[in-house]
DNA sequence: ATGATGCACACT
DNA sequence: GTGTGCATCATG
């Protein structure tokens, strides 16, 4: 073994062979400094071997400068993940290995939240959560080899409602998995909700727990990261990342909130934590559970089709009940606050409770819909919103590029008043100002949480009741309880059903719920008022209902109408370009490139514009290939991304979405 | 990704 | 005849 193979933090599959004198030194796994073209580089070692390539001359190879760890970052296991990442990604390998690591590329601020830690142990836990431990520990019994499917792990899926302790359910399993010399991950979405959960970890398992926080400064994340390389820690918390958590013996991978759209990476590694879980679940011969109380489409069906075995906690916890979620209509409001919801918030106040308003992102672009009835232009193909271009005068499907001339009045109830708008976020504060003169009113938002502390300081302030109204969106929704309130209001619930996203109702209705889910943890007289245009809507009727299977038996039947996913894989592929005509230039390319390539049973959605069509002066165009499977699409792709990657356009760039979450 | 190279049009 | 600008190429 004279030579070693290298890669690099960069788009490409290929390796490239080196040679050290001191070979002692050099071993797959570990890092080390080479000569790369013009400059030295930092490249991860993933083979030995006793000769050059083919085709390299022998006198063309350099040596490596130092080999940087003294031990190896990556195992086998680590570099075989790469490859597979690499493979189904399609990335570099180097670019993989990059994100399994806690590289000090993304310099992060310090620790925000400070909140109170939960309460500790419950000695007594329910029959359910004790079958449920049991199942989730239980012998894993093998696959059968003969099975036509590919191999998948022991799967299991906690499903109940917020506060019915499936954190527990989570805790208990992990210690009995520990207690058999096992390790653990535990996969939290990366938001405020990591750090109560790393507490609880944090008090339960003591040492035991190494904590991967997504706002961690670099070295202190390091340091976490070599002590469970050394095998000190048994259990990991942490967000998407922590999946790649270099911990030996692994025996049990848990997935908190899985439908949280945080766990698929929003850069260039696009992988989903799930999909690494379950990869890494199956070759290490460990089991998967994952919980919420609104599954992803994906995982509903996994397990209706018996693949993840469901565990159900039915009731909840700490005396607290499932809120009174009650519909409102918002036709013919003058404003944004109903009647209901102004009189609860009333009643609330002279409680001395508090309330929380939801101020859901509205819908991005102009979309075309009726103030009376509700009713809104959709694409008869892909059932997405059509949005509206000012400049063409008509609304076009982002999916497949259909388009229409809009009507000027509405086609079902023939209201003139059928047109373009929407709710301005800052008139919703306003206007709540204004109707509640003597409440306090908070408003904690992306600007308002941007300035350090701000948040924090928010939030603390609401907690100790001196806020009686806190106004926030997403970033308040998940996570945090306050046991002090009463009313939770969603303003304008549709809004993010006017995304032209397919996953725009499955959103929509597992925000609702979990938002919901809020109120009355620990009391019996929750209120949450659901403000909509349309009450009609099964989405809205369904999440105000918590009827789960009701909302997927209805969305699947029309994921399954319309070809989406979960019965269909995708891969998407966006061009980006400063200039609009060279994008559609690359996209046209790239389409011509496809269209011969794409295999039978499968589609090509596009070309088009991307939802959002425009990202930092870039024009950004899509194509989606869509297949039953992923064993089908993916070789096309891979193979339309090298035809197309043989010869870049000028000034325009690619990005391959395997699996992709987001559509805007 | 990124630095080197080679070819295009511009200006002393 | 040399000088900037960007597309193309190779990296062992």
């Amino acid at each position: 073994m004279d030579f070693f193979d290298l890669v690099f933090d960069i788009p490409s599959q290929q390796s490239f062979t080196y040679r050290i004198d001191d070979k002692k030194e050099a071993a797959a796994g570990k890092r080390a400094m080479v000569p790369f073209g013009r400059r030295d580089c930092l490249g991860y070692i993933i083979r030995g071997r006793s000769e050059p390539p083919q085709g390299v001359a022998e006198d063309s190879i350099k040596k490596i400068r130092r080999v940087v760890d003294a031990e190896p970052l990556f195992d086998i296991n680590d570099l075989q993940t790469a490859s597979w990442m690499a493979d189904y990604y399609l990335c570099g390998t180097g670019q993989a290995l990059c994100a399994m690591i806690p590289s000090g590329k993304k310099m992060i601020v310090p620790d925000i939240l400070g909140s109170g830690a939960e309460n500790g142990e419950s000695l007594v836990i329910s029959d359910e959560q004790e079958a449920a431990v049991k199942l989730i520990t239980s012998e894993i019994k093998q696959f059968p080899k003969d099975k036509p499917h590919p191999p998948l792990p022991a799967m299991f899926y906690l499903y109940g409602v917020t506060g019915s302790g499936k954190t527990e359910v989570f805790i208990r399993s992990a210690k009995k998995i520990i207690d058999e010399g096992k390790t653990v991950i535990y996969l939290v979405p990366e938001i405020s909700l990591t750090h109560q959960t790393s507490l609880m970890i944090g008090n339960r398992f003591g040492s035991q727990a190494a904590m991967l926080h997504s706002g961690m400064s670099p070295s202190s994340r390091l340091a976490e990261w070599m002590r469970i390389r050394r095998g000190e820690a048994q259990i990991v918390v942490g967000p998407r990342s922590a999946v790649f958590a270099p911990v030996q013996n692994l025996g049990l991978v848990i997935i908190d909130e899985e439908h949280d759209g945080s766990y698929k990476s929003g850069n260039t590694p696009r992988y989903h934590a799930r999909q690494v879980a379950i990869r890494r679940c199956t070759t290490e011969g460990a089991r998967l559970v994952m919980g919420s109380a609104t599954p992803s489409a994906e995982a509903w069906k996994l397990m209706s089709e018996g693949l993840v075995t469901r565990l159900s906690l039915s009731r909840r916890l700490s005396g607290g009940k499932m809120p009174d979620i009650k519909p409102v209509s918002l036709n013919r409001t003058e404003g944004c606050l109903t009647k209901e919801l102004k009189d609860e918030i009333k009643a609330t106040a002279l409680m001395g409770r508090q309330s929380i308003l939801f101020l859901n992102r509205r819908g991005f672009a102009h979309f075309f819909y009726c103030p009376d009835c509700g009713w809104e232009l959709l694409c008869r193909r892909c059932s997405v919103s059509l949005t509206y271009h000012k400049s063409r005068g008509k609304c076009i499907c982002h999916y497949c590029g259909y388009s229409e001339s809009p009507s000027d009045s509405c086609p079902k109830c023939g209201s003139v008043k059928a047109g373009f708008r929407g709710f301005g976020t800052e008139m919703i504060e306003e206007e709540v100002k204004s109707t509640f003169p003597d409440l306090r009113v908070r408003r904690v938002d992306a600007d308002t949480a941007a300035k350090k502390g701000g948040l924090e300081e928010a939030l603390t302030l609401f907690k100790e009741g001196v806020i009686d109204i806190l106004l926030g969106t997403q970033m308040v929704a998940k996570g945090l309880n306050f046991p002090g309130v009463r009313l939770v209001g969603v303003i304008f619930a549709d809004s993010g059903l006017h995304l032209p996203d397919f996953r725009a109702a499955e959103r929509t209705f597992s925000l609702i719920v979990q938002v919901a889910g809020r109120a009355g943890r620990y009391f019996t007289d929750g209120k949450v008022i659901v403000q909509t245009l349309r009450m009609d809507d099964p989405v809205i009727a369904h999440s105000c209902a918590l009827d789960v299977n009701g909302f997927f038996n209805a969305e699947l039947v029309q994921r399954k109408a319309l070809g989406f996913p979960p019965f269909s894989r995708l891969i998407r592929f966006v061009i980006r370009a400063k200039d609009d005509s060279r994008a559609q230039e690359a996209v046209s390319r790239l389409a011509s490139i496809a269209r011969p390539l794409i295999p039978a049973g499968c589609d090509m959605l596009g070309p088009a514009e991307c939802p959002i069509g425009v990202i930092n002066d870039n024009y950004r165009k899509q194509l989606i290939l869509r297949g039953p499977s992923m064993n089908i699409i993916h070789p096309a792709a891979k193979e339309l991304f090298s035809r197309y990657e043989k010869k870049r356009d000028a000034k325009t760039y690619l990005e391959v979405d395997v699996d992709p979450v987001s559509m805007l």
